[in-house]
DNA sequence: TACAAAATCAGAGTTTCCCCAATATATTCA
DNA sequence: TGAATATATTGGGGAAACTCTGATTTTGTA
């Protein structure tokens, strides 16, 4: 064991992706990339396969269960192993909701490479990292009670997101209940709640809005 | 100009996943990086200042202009310069937007290194690359060798361009019949021979090759 | 006039919409 | 803590919309 590096772990389906912050990681003279996985799944079966490690960086939309599922079961697992979720996805969006399922900071990647490394550093120190300004907000959540002018998709809830995503991606109810191993109705419920939600007038506005989120929602 | 590499610029907001597809390309014998991008206006900004490049990288879904708009611009200022698409989308969605805008291959992040590299000296020679069974399912529908043929969508009737038209704009069945005073049956056979004539696999398609062929036709 | 392409719509099957209810999971508070 | 309350998830049933085939009528043009 290499002195005192710090052991990283990275789980995102994207190769290209793993082999760029591989390489800023392995840059640094106090950390190391040791373990990559391209999918949750994989993710927990090294885990459970006893190998050490110190932090996991963790997409948070990956093909199979989406990153905020697998958060959950590593933290089943390994309680104390802290996560930071690296995502392209709207800080203002998804922090929150990575922090409810038990992530310890989120990075945008769309951060220069430092922005990762400190994020590393600063969750191996027990912190919780975050961009300023959304530090700034949850905080001023907090202390004022509540929010005014929430985005309307911050309403969706897990599963609700989890759908749109998939039907951004260009799946029909069928396919989507397939891949999640639900039943239809359970899909078109959360297709009907989505759309109230998010005020959409019919299915058509649906597919639309969630095409364009999927391109646009960096 | 270091022999006869090719010379490569990378067009991604995700500065991560440029150092990591830059370090993939530099590994190879025949390319390299010379120009990164954050954004649109920055790619074609280093484009007009004269640099030269043989291929550009272009991300799908940037920040500022669309990466299907940045494609247009790059061909209005230097036509023969290709494009090839690189995005986390499914390519079943995606790939034809991307050949339609200009591109001449797409690739999804998701693939291993190789496959980038292997598309790169595929577009490098004029070919068009897409994955195998993309390939087959879009042959006959996009330009095949041949720089110039008949979109598809000039085999559309004049009523069925009509409905095109009116489903784009965010009409339903429904209210299109009520609007060309029409059966909804009659509607509902134009929507499907539209769907048969553009190769589109369901409703969600059709609405979604609708809305984007609006944008583009204004 | 004769022929082919386009337009029209009916019927039967499939998928989605919409309302509603039962469970399961979090949160609150006594 | 443990019961009470709220929120999320899961699906059933009937109506509406969409898919697809087939058939008749209209239009353009040779």
């Amino acid at each position: 064991m290499s002195a005192s590096k710090a052991q990283v772990m990275l789980v995102d389906d994207h190769a290209m992706l793993r082999h760029g912050m591989a390489m800023l990681i392995n840059l640094e003279p106090d950390m190391e990339v040791l373990a990559e996985a391209g999918d949750g799944e994989e993710a927990l079966a090294t885990l459970k396969s006893g190998h050490h490690v110190d932090i996991v960086l963790m997409d948070a939309s990956l093909k199979t269960l989406s990153g905020f599922e697998v958060i959950k079961n590593i933290h089943i697992l390994i309680p104390e192993l802290p996560v930071l979720m690296v995502s392209m996805h709207d800080e203002a969006v998804y922090a929150e909701r990575a922090l409810r399922a038990g992530a310890r900071g989120y990075v945008m990647k769309q951060e220069p490479g430092e922005v990762l490394v400190t994020a590393i550093r600063e969750v191996l120190k027990g912190n919780i990292y975050l961009s300023k300004p959304m530090h700034a907000k949850l905080l001023n959540r907090v202390v004022t009670g509540n929010s005014e002018s929430e985005p309307l998709i911050n309403s969706l809830t897990p599963s609700e997101f989890e759908v749109l995503h998939l039907i951004g991606s260009g799946h029909s109810s069928q396919e989507i209940a397939r891949l999640l191993s639900r039943s239809i109705k359970t899909i078109e419920t959360h297709r009907f709640n989505i759309r109230t939600k998010l005020n959409l007038k019919d299915g058509a506005d649906l597919i639309r809005y969630a095409t364009q989120w999927i391109l646009e929602a960096q």
